[in-house]
Formats: structure tokens, sequence, C-alpha cells
RNA sequence: GGGCAGAUACCAGAGCGGUCAAAUGGGGCAGACUGUAAAUCUGCUGGCGUGAGCCUACGAAGGUUCGAAUCCUUCUCUGCCCA
């Protein structure tokens, strides 16, 4: 379903042509540095459509807000009617970047790895033009290589060069092995740039180090060098790492609006003003109450990748259920009484809720200790802390299983 | 190829023959308080069992012993030094 609150994109030649010194402050914005913004300066005077590269790698299959941020600040080169090329990296995700990294990547399989591009693309177009995407496979060309061809490129690098990055070297002093082909991950992100012919490529403030190499490559080449543009790292959930699938902190591009609702509402307040600025562009309004702010950044996000409805539906789902705690009139998964375990006391029940509801597994001694004893689960308000109690449930009922999870049988 | 060191639960890291399902810290989960924020406090953090207890676990496989995370052998992996 494509983002309602995109306006279509100006082609080239602009009808209303914004004029490069705009652009440039535009393009800035929210950006964590530019390299250099004289040079960007120069090509977007240079009157022709630039070709902008964002390369991902498909190592998962869903995208979230941390991916959206770069993929945001794509757009609108977009809409400023320059050209976008996402690269997907199908050759490149199988041997894993090593930014940021403390250890090697596990890695994928050739088919992982196009199913997830085939799904992380589809996201990605809930935020670019789809029309005005370039979208190029990497593996195009780096599956056509020779063992000869690689050399040469590689002789264009030198060790001390790669050594000079930080994950590298941390990983070395800290006894943490590299190997060998890891070192060859920025050497084929910068190649890709060649193929590419990019004007800029965008990034997360890691892949500095991978976007240069990219310019040293273009040099050797004959090409104009690419400007680096870096895009700061989204924190996730916790506030502290950066937001990753593998931390289990981050809000899904395709997470359900109740579920990407009540996840940043989780989030602290100085996580909040940073969400306000990456995700949304804007400034947190230091007038408003910290809680009414996130409702609103909470609200608005859900909107954009769902839409204005949905939005305001998990909005007034949480009011009813959060902060006026009216479970009854609230959003609930169903549980048809039908289908309960024949005896159901309040462990069978609440183990057979969270597997039913949640696709949460827990042991009977989790259930009993964590939920139970402390009195976490509540049938319509009162609290069962017997776990071998019978229950006898009618249509209606609701259980609460702890703050964040509850059900409605039906 | 040779020498040395190491491999402990989600992570870091104690333990070095029984009192070890394994100290401590972090993380996580649940509760109280709140704004599903922060801070703070409490409890939990291998599985089954109401419980006594049972089972599975300290890189892998064997062995010594009444008894092993702890000792021995081999293997695998990692790091450091030398070549």
């Amino acid at each position: 379903m494509p983002a309602p609150r995109l306006p279509p994109v100006l082609r080239w030649p602009t009808p209303r042509r914004v004029t490069p010194e705009a652009q440039l402050e535009a393009l800035v914005a929210g950006s964590a540095k530019v390299l250099s913004e004289k040079e960007l300066l120069g090509k977007l005077r240079l009157d022709r459509p630039l070709r902008i590269k964002l390369g991902v790698d498909p190592t998962a299959p869903d995208i979230h807000f941390g991916h959206t941020v770069a993929l945001e600040k794509l757009r609108q080169f977009q809409e400023l009617g320059h050209q976008a090329v996402l690269l997907i990296g199908d050759f490149t995700a199988t041997i894993g970047d090593p930014s940021g990294r403390s250890a090697t990547r596990p890695p994928l399989t050739r088919d992982e790895v196009l199913a997830n591009a085939k799904t992380y693309t589809e996201q990605a177009f809930k935020i670019l033009d789809r029309e005005q995407t370039e979208v190029v496979y990497n593996g195009d060309w780096f599956r056509k290589m020779s063992y000869e061809d690689v050399l040469r490129l590689n002789a264009r690098v030198t060790l001390q060069q790669m050594l000079q990055r930080e994950d590298f070297r941390t990983r070395i002093d800290s006894a943490t092995e590299v190997r060998l082909h890891e070192l060859q991950y920025p050497v084929m992100q910068g190649w890709d740039s060649v193929e590419i012919k990019a004007d800029v490529e965008i990034g997360g403030t890691d892949q500095l180090f991978n976007i240069l190499v990219g310019r040293d490559l273009q040099k050797e080449e004959g090409q104009p060098q690419q400007v680096v543009m870096l895009m700061p790292l989204l924190e996730g959930l916790d506030g502290v790492k950066k937001m990753s699938k593998s931390y289990d902190n981050y809000v899904g591009v395709n997470d359900p609006a109740q579920e990407m609702f009540g996840k940043l509402m989780s989030v602290s307040d100085d996580l909040m003003a940073r969400y306000y600025q990456l995700l949304l562009g804007e400034t947190l309004d230091p007038s408003l109450h910290p809680m009414e702010a996130k409702k609103s950044l909470a609200q608005k996000l859900t909107a954009r990748y769902h839409d204005e409805a949905a939005g305001q539906a998990a909005r007034d789902d949480w009011d009813t259920r959060f902060s006026k705690k009216d479970l009854a009139s609230s959003d609930l998964p169903e549980l048809p009484l039908t289908e309960l375990p024949a005896d159901t006391t309040v462990l069978s029940l609440s183990a057979h809720c969270f597997q039913a509801a949640f696709q949460l597994k827990k042991s009977n001694g989790e259930l009993k200790k964590q939920f139970i004893q402390p009195g976490s689960v509540q049938l319509n308000g009162t609290k069962l802390t017997d776990p071998n109690a019978p229950v006898s449930l009618s249509a209606g009922d609701i259980l609460k299983l702890s703050k964040k999870h509850a059900v409605r049988f039906i």
C-alpha cells in the first residue's frame, strides 16, 4: 500500500526549480556529516539530476525505523528531482558488513538473501517513489568477476588503510577474530559506487570508511568522486544500542499499527527527541507534556506507515486501554472459548493465551514465578495467584496476562 | 609447523574434587510507583514437580574417583608468541 502522505515526485527538469543553494540547505539538514558541502553544492549546480546511491544489505527480511532514516534522505533527493539508485547488496550480504560489528556475521545463503531483498524493496517503497527509483543488484557485476579482477581491485587498497578502521582495530585489540573476507567488504562497496557512477552516497555514520573507499576507487577509474553523506545512527528502543533486529529493539515498518504505537510509547524522553528529529524531521516542542509529545510522535509515525485512520485508532485505543485503564473497551486479541484446553487452570489457561494470542512460549516455571505469583494474571481485574485453581470463563471475559498482554474471550 | 594461554548460563566473569543449577555485575522478565518515560524498591532469570526430589547443563568424546565445572587423555575451536 503506497503511503498516502507522499506528494508526487518532481520530474527533471523540475517545473518549479529549487536553487542549488536552497537544495543544499534542505539536504544537509538532519545529516550527521557531509563531505563536503562545498563539493555537494558544486554537483547541485551541474544542472542535471544527480545519481544518489543508497546501498542496503538484505540480511533481514524486514526494514525497521533505523533503515528509514537514510531512505527518507534519499526520498528527499528524489523530491528535488534527483535519481535515486537503490543498491541491493545481494552479493555483499553473503559476506556481511563488518561495520560496527564486534564479531563476524553469520553467512546467509543466496536464497535467503533474494527472499529478503524482495520484501525489503517492497517496504522501501513505502518511502521511496517506486517509479523514480533505479534498483540494482551488485551480484550483477560481482558474480562476473574473475579472481584476477578481484586481485587487481585489491591491489588498490592497502592493509594499513583497512586496519585504520576502528571496528577492525577494536576487534584485534580485544582478541576477537577478524576473517580475511571481511576485509573485502569495503572494497566491494566502493566498487559498487564505480559501477553506479554515484554522485552522492548516503549511509549511516558507521559507513564513513566504506564510502570513502568508493571515492578512492572512483578516482582511480577516472570518475568524479562521490559526495559522502552520513546520516546519524538511530538508537533502538532501549535508547543505547543501535536499532537492530538482532538486539530486538526495533520498530518494523510492517509492524501492526497498535504494536508500532505501543513500541514508540515505551521510548525514553531523550530518545523521543531523537526520534522526532530523525524520523519525522521535526523538532520536539519543549512546551508539550512529554507524554503528549510522545503520543503525537507515535500517532504521526503510525499514520505514516499505515494511514491517518489507523494512527488515530491506535491512539484512541491507547487512551482507553492505558490512560483510562479501561480494558473492557479496548481492542484486544480475541480467543474463542471453544479452543481452550480441557482442564482450564490458571496455569494452563495463561500458557494457552500467551501461545495463541501472542505466539509466546512460556514455561510453566516462568508462568508461575513471573506472572501468576506476583499477580500479573488477572481475570476481569481479579488477581489469579493460584496456578492450579480451576477457571470457568464466559464470553466477554478479559484475561490480563501482563501489563502489555491481555486477551478477550468470545 | 612449534611453544604458551584459554573455552563456564543471554553477555562479562568467579569457581579449580563434594556444601555448584554454579558467586558477582550487566542485561532481560514480572510486580510496586508512574506518563507502558526516567529514577527507585522487590522478586524471578535451565526444564518438570505443590513438595521432597528428579532430569539436563560449565567446548566435544573418553577415563580416574564413592563423587568432576574442577584431575588425566585425545579431539575441536580461539587468542598470543616464535617460525
